[in-house]
DNA sequence: CGGGTTTTTGCGTTTAATTGCGGTATTTCG
DNA sequence: CGAAATACCGCAATTAAACGCAAAAACCCG
């Protein structure tokens, strides 16, 4: 058995039953005890387990390292979808565009709430799915592999029949002249559809974005109803928004 | 043996075990080690395998970590998969179902192909999006958590739309005298319509599900072209289809 | 067809990786 | 505390990888 394949196994274990022992797996592999504890510590090095006395645990209780770049501005992002989270209510028709932002909102939906969300973002339906009590819509047509977000004449047909209470867009870039600004053609299209179709219109932007201007509009400021950012709402950056008669948040 | 020839070998072998041994395959194809060694390196620098001490490794078997339980009819899963693509040819639409065999073709379809995917699986159009050339079509609709696809009349009416040249069922149950059986009266619904609406239907099962029958009828066994299992196609249980005028693969 | 060039392959040698073992230190638990 | 289990260290044997080189094969092109 190579070593690798393994450490695979090894790393299988651990993810289903939370923790192995190394007497166990040494007689499981038919390897020495020294050969598995090296293993361990291999993976323990790599982060993937735990070591401790006898074998190891799984190290996703002990919660993970991400992407040490992208830590910084999530972090801003949990905020906004902290945030976000706030608005809902059960029994609502939730609309929701792409974007990480969106995802981390995505996990932070509380338990129990209840309402149906409907989205093309391949990402976010796979959070949306895990939850017990909501129902997900898909709204289908050709997938753009960049935005992993699906769009085409089909998916805007399909969103101007619907009537969402809400819709959560992740924004690229927001300026209280231009209004929302993006750079992908297609999104674009498609989140012109979203904000037509919904009473109400949740901008999600980190303050890095706000003031800033992409290529292709959107929409016009007048068409936001709610603006969230990882600031305080009193910020002087937000305030020509709060002036437009924006909430902001 | 020619070295694209040894290479494609190699790959398949890979694909179909998730390893190799560098000793066996030199005794198998008859060229020295080093030969070996030097076409995974080729093959680990394009990412088709992970080359480890010792052989090389399935580069998906890397990225997740599959219940192992599951591991044995993934085996048999793979086989299926195997023959599945060889039907595949470029410029197809290809309409899939889902369910893991077929999650294990989308990991199986060379990245040279150039072909139109559609369907409403979400784990397939996880697999689809990652190849390069293959344009992915998702069917919209409610979700079904337990099935992890799109079900339901707006699915459904998609599906009567188009005119797909090919259709791969992941199948539950299937009887030369009941034909195919299902126990997700949603899903049923859905696979009917496919099955109407391609040119060809390919129907994908492991040989424990053959000769078995669920509560919920998809169709009669004359509607489906082909049959793949993992057995030989002379295998006897098998016989009652081909004797039907199914191809069995 | 023939000569030159590139690619591919195999071999010997050197270098590195992997593994098991014996001995000793450390932890765990009654 | 003391025994049993486990961890750590260094070593040596086996095995695989890497490197350079030369023979062989394939290829190109006039």
């Amino acid at each position: 058995m190579l070593k690798k394949e393994r450490q695979a196994y090894i790393l299988q274990k651990v993810n289903l039953h939370n923790k192995v022992l190394s007497s166990l797996l040494c007689s499981e592999i038919n390897v020495s005890e020294d050969t598995i504890r090296r293993d361990l510590q291999e993976l323990a090095d790599e982060g993937k387990v735990i070591k401790v006395h006898g074998g190891a645990l799984s190290s996703s209780f002990y919660e993970v390292s991400l992407p040490p770049a992208a830590v910084y501005s999530q972090q801003k992002k949990k905020i906004i979808a902290q945030k976000a989270v706030s608005l809902l209510e059960d029994g609502m028709f939730v609309l929701t565009s792409g974007g990480t932002t969106i995802v981390e909102m995505a996990r932070m939906l509380p338990t129990q709430l209840r309402a149906t969300f409907i989205s093309g973002s391949i990402p976010a339906i796979l959070e949306y799915m895990h939850h017990p009590h909501i129902e997900v819509i898909l709204i289908g047509d050709k997938i753009s592999k960049n935005s992993k977000i699906t769009v085409g004449s089909e998916a805007i047909a399909k969103i101007k029949h619907i009537k969402p209470d809400i819709c959560f867009l992740g924004t690229n870039a927001i300026d209280p002249e231009q209004g929302i600004t993006d750079n992908d053609w297609e999104v674009v299209q498609l989140k012109k559809a979203m904000i037509e179709a919904s009473r109400k219109v949740v901008c999600l932007s980190i303050a890095e974005k706000v003031n800033t201007i992409q290529p292709i509009k959107v929409c016009d400021t007048d068409k936001i109803d709610i603006l969230i950012t990882e600031l305080a709402p009193e910020s002087p950056q937000l305030q020509p928004f709060a002036a437009m008669g924006i909430r902001v948040l």
